[in-house]
RNA sequence: GCCGAUGUAGCUCAGCUGGCUAGAGCAGCUGAUUUGUAAUCAGCAGGUCGUGGGUUCGAGUCCCUCCAUCGGCUCCA
């Protein structure tokens, strides 16, 4: 007999060579028609596995993370056969779950594929389904396995085979098709109902740029139908978001060829917007104790080879700018702590007068790859809500702390209820890629892992997430829809202090080296915004909306009325608007409901007389009928509730 | 940068296998209308079909170059 024992603490015997099904099924009836995959001792393993020792199971359904990866790995597996009875010919390579589904890299050889094709494999794969052919891991023998892809020609399942150890390579077979696989399937591919091939594109083999380019083959599978119509809704309705589309709807922000690739032109209304998130944080940083400074957007080349950012980034950023002098060079801002250090250095620090804060809104150019630019999230040209706090060791811990309390302040604010924190440590595998001192890197990593644990945040660890000079913690947000982003970021760095050679007078009349501490709550302007606008489908919080109330006035008489009405609001710091073209009521408001404007007042002979208006809110609540103090009153509510004092 | 797709009016799109002066809706302009909770009516104007080249009697349509956009990959100080 074994013991199992099982998350909630229970233990139970079961005989020798039992599988988690089996188990599942002492249990309930319920539970053996829902496990899809389980964990055994740590390592993920099928449901028919035949479990030999004691040990913790742990049993997933669809509605685990686990369960899913489970689900769709397995449903990788069913495009990979459909694929290969379509295109004989073609080399698999890889096939794993992701976040939202799973792909499979193939070389096609000389076949192409492309969207059209599709539906026909999704439906071939639906068939294959149907007969709910299972799942079995198969041991194989490294010779045998190397022998078998040899002969088939796939010299990508050669190379993955080299690199595994004798005894540790099993095939999976399901129906007649096999492949190699290390396991974590569901039990059979009956519960897949619902398939969805989503895109093809390229993709390198093993991630590698200098490698050959392979198709993959992006999908969605679930076992209900509906849940599948239910993604495909939430595609759509992320897609009526892209900050793209709605930046253009509402005149927020446009894009010019002329002007240049990635390079965002801010119109009116984005402005008014951006402006007002920039003086929201000042104000909070301004309580905290920051000091607004201003950097030129160039600097000498020396700075960043001094930093060492121009060896590391100058091939692949904007070029030097020369000058009449010989052999002058500056380039293009990409980041402003260097010009932050050197404002640092102009002059001598005691102790006494750190921390020292110096907050910019500054825009810095990189030169990010054509294919990578999107919207407002991927610019060349963008604005970093940036600041470095120069401190002593000593208070790096509470001052760590602090930035933290900003930053959720910023996201209270802005309705991002949904967030973790990631902690970003260095690869320990490979430290080339890092600069500075393993002592600096350590006491920097602990510095904000104590941090963050002393704010009880809810953090994952990241390794090989890092920014070469130090490490970081990133504040992931989900939106109204489910979507992560990071956004917020702090950094700790031992480098640029040494680098610069930066430096305060401690108590003891000694020469010390500043921490620097690098913040940005918002990341840059750009990508925030864009994320506001995706978070909140272009309905911003009314402290942020540049139109709040739209004023359509009936008829021509009451005009004059509307135009009072609008004084009385702007008296009260209301952003208003009165919408006295001669179109109809209905076409009125339509347009408000389109750019999205938060209230309407719609003043005709009633209103006039009784001096009460109804107000219509966005999307066609009624809200009641309010006089206009009680109007105004409602609306300083409205626009406070959300922004507390920092 | 790489792979794939796309590029027709300010916006959204139609234009079949190459064949008269390239179409529609919305937006715009002009005029009429003065309107009661998501589109009043009429008229007008607007395009060297992304760019440059080629094939052809003839190119929005076929081929090549470049540019941009989109989906990915890689990258992200």
């Amino acid at each position: 007999m074994i013991q199992i024992k099982f998350p909630d603490g229970a233990s139970r015997s079961y005989e020798i060579g039992s599988t988690p099904f089996q188990i599942a099924s002492s249990i309930s009836e319920g539970l053996a028609r829902s496990i899809i995959s389980a964990k055994f001792n740590g390592e993920i393993i099928e449901t028919v596995t035949k479990l030999s020792s004691d040990g913790d199971l742990t049993f997933y359904t669809w509605n685990d993370s686990e369960g899913k990866k489970a689900f769709w790995h397995s449903s990788a597996h069913l495009l990979a056969q459909a694929l290969k009875e379509f295109y004989n010919d073609i080399k698999l390579t890889i096939g794993p779950a992701i976040s939202n589904g799973f792909y499979y890299d193939v070389d096609f050889g000389k076949h192409a594929m492309s969207e059209k094709d599709f539906h026909k494999i999704e439906k071939r794969m639906i068939e294959i389904a149907r007969y709910k052919h299972q799942f079995k891991l198969r041991s194989i023998s490294k010779k045998s396995a190397l022998e078998y892809y040899s002969s088939i020609g796939n010299e990508y399942k050669v190379e993955l085979i080299t690199n595994l150890d004798d005894g540790e390579i099993t095939f999976c077979d399901h129906d007649d098709f096999t492949d190699l696989c290390k396991g974590g399937h569901i039990p059979h591919t009956g519960y897949i109902k619902a398939v969805k091939l989503m895109s093809v594109a390229g993709a390198y083999w093993r991630a590698n740029q200098n490698n050959k380019q392979l198709t993959r083959v992006y999908g969605i599978s679930f076992p209900k139908q509906k849940e599948l119509t239910e993604y495909l809704e939430l595609l759509e309705e992320a897609k009526k978001r892209d900050h793209r589309k709605l930046g253009k709807e509402l005149e927020l922000f446009t894009f010019s060829n002329k002007v240049g690739q990635g390079l965002p032109l801010w119109l009116p209304k984005g402005t008014e917007l951006r402006e007002r998130l920039e003086n929201f944080l000042k104000k909070a940083q301004k309580k905290a104790g920051y000091k607004q400074v201003i950097s030129p957007h160039i600097g000498n080349k020396e700075l960043y080879m001094t930093s060492g950012h121009y060896q590391k980034y100058g091939e692949s950023s904007f070029q030097p700018i020369t000058t009449p002098a010989d052999g002058e060079e500056f380039l293009l801002k990409p980041m402003n702590c260097p010009h932050h250090c050197e404002m640092y250095n102009a002059k001598q620090w005691s102790y006494k007068e750190l921390p020292v804060r110096y907050a910019e809104f500054g825009t810095v150019y990189r030169y990010e790859q054509s294919g990578e630019l999107h919207g407002l999230t991927r610019v060349r040209g963008f604005t970093q809500d940036d600041a470095h706090i120069f401190c002593t060791q000593d208070q790096l811990n509470s001052e760590f702390k602090n930035v933290i309390d900003l930053v959720l302040y910023v996201f209270k604010s802005l309705g991002f209820e949904n967030f973790t924190a990631q902690v970003s440590l260095r690869d320990p595998e490979d430290k080339s890629k890092y600069i500075g001192s393993d002592e600096n890197w350590k006491e920097a990593e602990n510095a904000i892992v104590n941090a963050t644990k002393e704010k009880g945040l809810n953090y994952k660890i990241k390794y090989g997430e890092a920014a070469f000079y130090g490490p970081k913690l990133d504040f992931m947000v989900k939106d109204a829809i489910g979507r992560e982003w990071q956004l917020g970021t702090i950094q700790v760095d031992y480098n640029l202090p040494e680098r610069f050679e930066l430096s305060y007078i401690d108590k003891n009349n000694k020469s010390q080296r500043p921490v620097m501490i690098h913040r940005a709550p918002f990341g840059s302007m750009e990508r925030f915004i864009a994320i506001l606008i995706e978070h909140t489908a272009g309905n911003f919080p009314l402290w942020l909306t540049s139109n709040q109330v739209s004023i359509i006035p009936v008829g021509e008489k009451h005009k004059i009325y509307s135009e009072k009405v609008l004084k009385l609001l702007e008296n009260d710091e209301i952003r208003a608007t009165v919408d006295d073209r001669s179109e109809t009521v209905g076409k009125k408001i339509r347009e408000s409901e389109l750019n999205k404007v938060p209230f309407m007042l719609i003043i005709g002979d009633e209103e006039i007389n009784e001096k009460t208006f109804p107000i219509r809110a966005h999307g066609g609540k009624d809200i009641g009928k309010m006089n206009i103090d009680d109007f105004i009153k409602f609306i300083k509510n409205k626009s406070s509730e959300m922004i507390k004092e920092f």
